[in-house]
DNA sequence: TTATTAAGATGATAATTGTCATGTTTCATT
DNA sequence: AATGAAACATGACAATTATCATCTTAATAA
């Protein structure tokens, strides 16, 4: 009996392809730490020789812009892969992970995952389609970008936020931004967002609750999103 | 002695991991055939059932939105493949694929394709870093769509269409898009973009020769593109 | 607790970009 | 060569969004 069978990440990503015996040589060979809040797990540029299994928390890709804006790529969760395109291009990371909120996760070698490649073809096709699926995502939010105002995308990243999330028990968001990182999500400038989500709020749209955002009205964010 | 083995794609793709069996199986499951300019390999939400070789010609893969702007996800030049993510996801397209200059291709059912996966780990792998590379590009290129200006934006496609089409004799582009075409791989209104080509051949940095875009000052494109 | 800093909020204004209208050029077709 | 359609071009104007300044509130450290 070990850890890693039992492990939400595994149960969620590609690694549900492994058999027991994999499973056993992973939880030999992989390493687990925590990170605080606002710590990366690693910066643009870096070379990280292997995959982050995230067993808990939320983590960040983003981009560092010219003008210090930071671009925020793609939000992670428990249960999720972090890593994989830079490992399988044998390329340094193009973007930065950091931690959104206290995150647990473990470290999977290169070496291992080439190996589970080789003898696990179930295994590379659940990897390849999860680059595909993060590839199709990414396109799609490329055109939302483009065809959408701010405060269509803005309405939109709520909706996702909410649906991927969840709420709290006060039926606020569970992940909790602060409106510089909202803004890095919809491509816009953090005082734009002030302004739309005060905006929302008078529309009985959103509720702000201290800094935290309760949706009131997904019928007509809906609405707004994609019209 | 089959076609197949002499092919450009063959040469420039995934495919070159395949094997001489391999490339025989590949000749003989395979179908050729010709798109012409303005006609689409495939519609968005088309279910394609395998994979496309472009021997000859340009395509843009795009997607229509609902105020009737088609927004350019990517270009496709001879060498490449098209459609390998819908089938790796078993989805159908997201995007429509259609032919801007006359295109020659050929047809790879999907069935053969899975054989490759299973028989050769190599292909496999190249596949993955082929749709990691398009991920790249892609989340790099959504960075660029909200941290730039129209005109950086721009400046930057022209020269990645110089870099990546080339010139013809008169040193022109290769690629000839319309200023609508090109509107829509930078994201925005036919017009702006018709003006800023128009202040570009005013400032020197390109030359409008008919339709066709000469790139004058490089250097300067260059700077305005990544300041 | 108080001081200090960061985050949130809002107004005023400027810059960018989109939209609509209209005219010109180019190209294909009869 | 005449016609019509599509592509290109430009002006005028409106809408969106960014920037700068300032203020309030919340969080954190001394």
């Amino acid at each position: 009996m070990n850890k890693c069978d039992q492990c939400i990440v595994r149960q969620l990503s590609s690694l549900k392809a492994l058999n027991k015996e994999e499973i056993i040589k992973l939880a030999n060979s992989k390493t687990t730490y925590k990170v605080k809040k606002g710590e990366a797990l690693f910066e643009e540029g870096e070379v990280t020789n292997g995959v982050f299994c995230v067993k808990d928390g939320v983590g960040k890709l983003s981009k560092l812009s010219a003008n210090g804006k930071d671009q925020i790529v793609k939000l992670v969760k428990s249960g999720e892969l972090l890593g994989q395109r830079s490992m399988i291009s044998n390329e340094p990371a193009n973007l930065t992970a950091k931690a959104i909120a206290d995150m647990e996760v473990c470290f999977i070698p290169k070496t291992e995952i080439i190996n589970f490649f080789n003898s696990n073809n179930q295994f590379s096709l659940n990897m390849m389609q999860s680059v595909c699926e993060d590839l199709k995502e990414s396109e799609n939010e490329k055109i939302a970008l483009v065809q959408k105002t701010v405060k269509q995308r803005l309405a939109e990243t709520l909706l996702h936020l909410h649906s991927e999330f969840g709420e709290d028990a006060d039926k606020t968001l569970k992940v909790q931004l602060t409106r510089e990182e909202l803004a890095g999500i919809i491509g816009t400038a953090t005082e734009s967002c002030i302004r739309l989500l005060s905006d929302f709020n008078k529309l009985g749209l959103i509720e702000l609750v201290g800094k935290k955002i309760m949706l009131k009205d997904v019928r007509s964010l809906k609405k707004l999103a994609d019209n």
